[in-house]
DNA sequence: TATTGAATAAAACGTTTGTTTGAACTACGC
DNA sequence: GCGTAGTTCAAACAAACGTTTTATTCAATA
């Protein structure tokens, strides 16, 4: 049996989506590329908005029980100690970028990062509702790791963890064709996460509401 | 006498774009908010495209000027000895995050954030190459104080600090409302770039290649 | 086989979009 | 004062949009 139409329509849809944006993508586009009457968008889910809400609804649940899970088997294993800063960051960011590694949700992933910081105020409360259980589970997690972190730093800082993250995710394919160096050729996409996960550490683990100026390890600045 | 049209207009789909963004937004609720007639916009910018440009051009360039005067200031008091990590992360983020306090460009800055990660191949070329000057300059700079960092973790870690940067730039007002702290309420962007910059520096710094796992400072990890 | 409900199809709907037109207005040099 | 270049204006343009409608096809049930 082929794929059934609303499969197809979602598919075609994410890709058009992350190529394009959601406002510029128009229904006759999807439906052309999907093979299907153009009136089965609104059939199928009601609406322009609607597809988009099933995309999400899609590919993030999975997201949110892997992340979740990864987590759960750190908590198991540290039991009431406090979890080690790197494995905390890799259980919130390996199940968000190594998704573009699949072929499936490879284009979602452009559209979720994007959508972190797109005006579309439904769909940002959409998101923000569906992220909010992980974020508060993950948010207690680092809280004990980091206990010198004011609650508003550890807030802020999770948020820069967030932006990166989604900066990332958005422009995966981009930043492979901006940098003038080759780092993504090879090995692309386990090189990145390896390089984000020690620039989120260090960054988390910053020590906190001193002023202390930072001096980068093994350099003696001549102040 | 009153501003000039090209101005208001500009001014107000400034606003527009940065609240809406730019597909959503039409010309004419651009010309009705800045109170000129519909066709000014192609009289004065050729279309809505050569607004979006313009609008691009007029705060790009003075941010630029205020980056390479920060850091030719700093490249003035070190000479030939490397930068201060946490000087050289200032003189990049401040001039971006600092634009949010005037009235003038505040907006802007929600729609250069957004701008590094919107799919409008058009507007992403000219963001780019009106910044590869001063990213280049900050490239050479960062590599003298980093120097333990391969070429290519370089670039790449300098892609997590403009992805933060980005983040934040285009969710100032954003992260304020999602915080439920509310570490931005008063004092808030003198907090925020601060906080941000810490995080920016101990995430350039971090040890680069080895594959050590990195300890929050102040807590050791029962391994 | 006849019937029912879901799915698809083609066509048209009314808006809204960016852009263009051609006339009116304004201010300044001669 | 007249004419000219620079602006503004109302009106209209064709194209594209999301959505709706109506008819048709299809598969399964009774």
């Amino acid at each position: 049996m082929p794929l059934k139409t609303k499969t197809v329509i979602m598919n075609a849809a994410e890709e058009l989506f992350a190529a394009a944006g959601y406002n510029a993508t128009s229904l006759r586009a999807i439906t052309q590329a999907a093979d299907v009457n153009l009136a089965a968008v609104n059939y199928h889910f009601g609406g322009k908005q609607g597809l988009l809400e099933a995309i999400y609804n899609r590919r993030i649940a999975p997201m949110n029980t892997a992340r979740i899970d990864s987590l759960e088997k750190l908590e198991k294993t540290w039991l009431s100690s406090p979890i080690p800063l790197d494995d905390l960051v890799k259980s919130f960011i390996k199940p968000a970028l190594s998704m573009s590694r699949n072929e499936d949700g490879k284009h979602f992933v452009t559209l979720l990062g994007r959508s972190y910081m797109e005006p579309n105020p439904i769909l940002q409360e959409q998101v923000r509702s569906m992220f909010s259980e992980v974020s508060e589970r993950f948010a207690t997690s680092f809280a004990r790791t980091l206990p010198y972190l004011s609650r508003d730093e550890l807030y802020c800082r999770m948020h820069f963890m967030v932006g990166v993250l989604a900066y990332c995710m958005s422009g995966a394919d981009l930043m492979r064709m901006i940098a003038s160096s080759q780092f993504l050729d090879n090995a692309s996409s386990e090189t990145l996460i390896n390089n984000l996960v020690d620039f989120v550490c260090n960054g988390m683990a910053a020590s906190g509401s001193n002023e202390e100026s930072i001096e980068p390890s093994g350099i003696v600045s001549i102040a």
